[in-house]
DNA sequence: AACGTTATCGGAAACGTTGCCGAAAATTCT
DNA sequence: AGAATTTTCGGCAACGTTTCCGATAACGTT
């Protein structure tokens, strides 16, 4: 009932030939003749033979796979990113299996489980905000599966990684508040075991820093990816003697946390508290009021990614690791004030 | 340097048994000695041993995988219907397979065979705008591949179908805008070779008709999911002499580009226009204004697929094809006028 | 005419696993 | 004790493909 398509086996003897010749016709063997290879072409398309690629895949210890695993892709930004792996696999002929965490570590753990009995080439993976055990990860790697990692970093896994300039980007949005007048500017932060949070604090502080502003530990909020966290802190911030007059989110989804909770206290953006977050959600341009964000190239990281690891792919034990640093840049919008 | 994952051949000498012995451990097969499975069990948590699926599909002839082919995912629709999707397929331990046919027809056709080529058991598909020629679907169908349709549906087509009733949805938003004071009521459409374009523009006919309102041909712009004919066609309603004072999208990126094109020209949503859409962008609650609209189950719509999927591989032949049609709901924001 | 060369092909093993079948060993029954 | 049964295991073929190796036939060379 299943398994009723054509095999080589199938044209070999409607054609009264052995199943090698069959096999030599369909790739460019060059030991065939002509005819013969003409003759097995015709009836391939007239049987609309299509190749099992378990077999093959058996047979050449190679799948053509690469493997995806995000902690979500309900938000725009992984989605994006995979469009851009799809790109470049699709362009070399592989195929891309993508699964999602779900922010969980056993389930990333299950995952890259599938992905290794699936026999993946190489993976593209931006683990779990509560991945802080590695050991599954550099177990996969020690069997010699090739990892990219991007968005969510850490310095202890070893590997091609691709990430944006978060330093800078972070930078760039708090300098951009405080030019425009901020004094008190709050940051909801995200995961401290990852470069991600780590980064776009030190951008924070350092432009805090930069401009004289001092530091205020109450204002650095521990938000951590976690759904909730950032309405709750935020509530926390309205309700504190000195309110803030500007938030930094570390992301999208905590800035729509965010704006959610302001709006809720009737406080007005950007006349009272200046908002601005770090991503490229599409809809960013849409929310009430379009939010001034720090931009990112979401289809170069997934391209960026996919491209290191056909590198490290075809050029093997010798690769080097490389470090990919993608440029941000700040989009201005009506959630800050004008300079 | 790949392929340094261990087999059950490793296991076996090691152990000093058979690989068929191992093979009996390793599944829960009843004539086996629970000492020797034990060692086999113990050793094979030691190696990490795991299964390579490849060798394991083609012999039992069976890949345990599902393929999922959508137009496009960087809106939020088919990201969460493929949510939905994967949680009844990582269930059923089944894998998933995901491609994306960009709204073409070719990539659509080369995908499909990708699918056949790797075996997949079952597809769950939504077609593209441009599809209008079914003969590689059929032909799939034809080779025994079970296909559950959503979305994207066409009556030509035989298999089970997952959709909303795009007919209740439409008729309860042009009602709305009908009470709401609207007399002019314009309707940005979708495919007509489309069942969800045709509903949903029967739903604003008999919505008008039901209310005693007069239908206007000038009025129902074919934007046909295009990019970028929303935004010309809302520009062209914007420019003629009776401009509407309602717009009824077909689904949300063409309410956005309304949204973006009305907004150009300076007009006020919902005092001169109002603007409802069909889908359920999580980011239509944030969009300025917040944007009225026909709400769908997106999670639903990918765990009934994926379920009259399993339910067609399971009962097999005898299994009639079935229709499923999830209720929507009219969500009130701001884009339309209080009643 | 005998030889080497080339073009073309078939046989067979292999990839890692499953599952049937039969064999040996261990157990039970008479 | 011998027969019958059960438990446990190994051998082997098979899934569809690739690829090495050797065989055959046709050709050209002396």
């Amino acid at each position: 009932m299943r398994n009723n398509q054509p095999t080589i086996w199938d044209i070999a003897i409607k054609l009264n030939v052995s199943i090698s010749t069959v096999s030599r016709a369909l790739r460019n063997a060059p030991d065939i003749n002509p005819d013969t290879k003409k003759a097995v072409l015709d009836l391939a398309q007239q049987l609309d033979y299509q190749p099992n690629t378990t077999a093959t895949s058996l047979r050449k210890n190679k799948t053509n796979t690469i493997g995806v695993i995000v902690p979500e892709f309900v938000y725009a930004y992984f989605p994006n990113v995979i469009l851009g792996i799809q790109e470049v696999a699709n362009a070399a002929d592989y195929k891309v299996l993508i699964m999602q965490s779900a922010e969980s570590l056993d389930i990333e753990k299950h995952n890259l489980q599938a992905m290794m009995s699936s026999r993946v080439e190489g993976l593209i993976l931006a683990i779990t905000r509560e991945t802080n055990d590695y050991e599954h990860i550099t177990s996969a790697q020690r069997r010699g599966l090739p990892i990219v990692f991007f968005n969510r970093i850490v310095d202890e896994l070893l590997g091609s990684k691709v990430m944006v300039n978060d330093y800078q980007g972070a930078f760039m949005a708090v300098e951009h508040l405080i030019q425009t007048g901020c004094r008190c500017i709050a940051h909801l932060a995200g995961p401290q075991n990852l470069t991600i949070g780590r980064n776009r604090l030190n951008g924070y502080l350092d432009a805090l820093k930069a401009h004289n502003l001092p530091i205020e530990e109450s204002l650095i909020m521990p938000c951590n990816f976690e759904e909730g966290k950032a309405r709750m802190y935020t509530q926390s911030l309205l309700n504190q003697n000195n309110r803030p007059d500007a938030l930094f989110a570390v992301n999208d989804p905590t800035a729509i946390e965010a704006l959610i909770c302001i709006q809720e206290n009737g406080i007005s953006i950007p006349e009272q508290i200046s908002l601005v977050s770090f991503s490229n959600a599409p809809h960013s341009a849409f929310i009430t009021p379009p939010m001034t964000s720090v931009v990112q190239p979401l289809h170069e990281i997934g391209r960026h990614a996919a491209e290191l690891l056909f590198r490290q792919l075809n050029e093997g034990s010798h690769f080097m690791p490389e470090t990919y640093t993608l440029d941000t840049k700040l989009v201005l919008r009506k959630s800050t004030r004008q300079s």
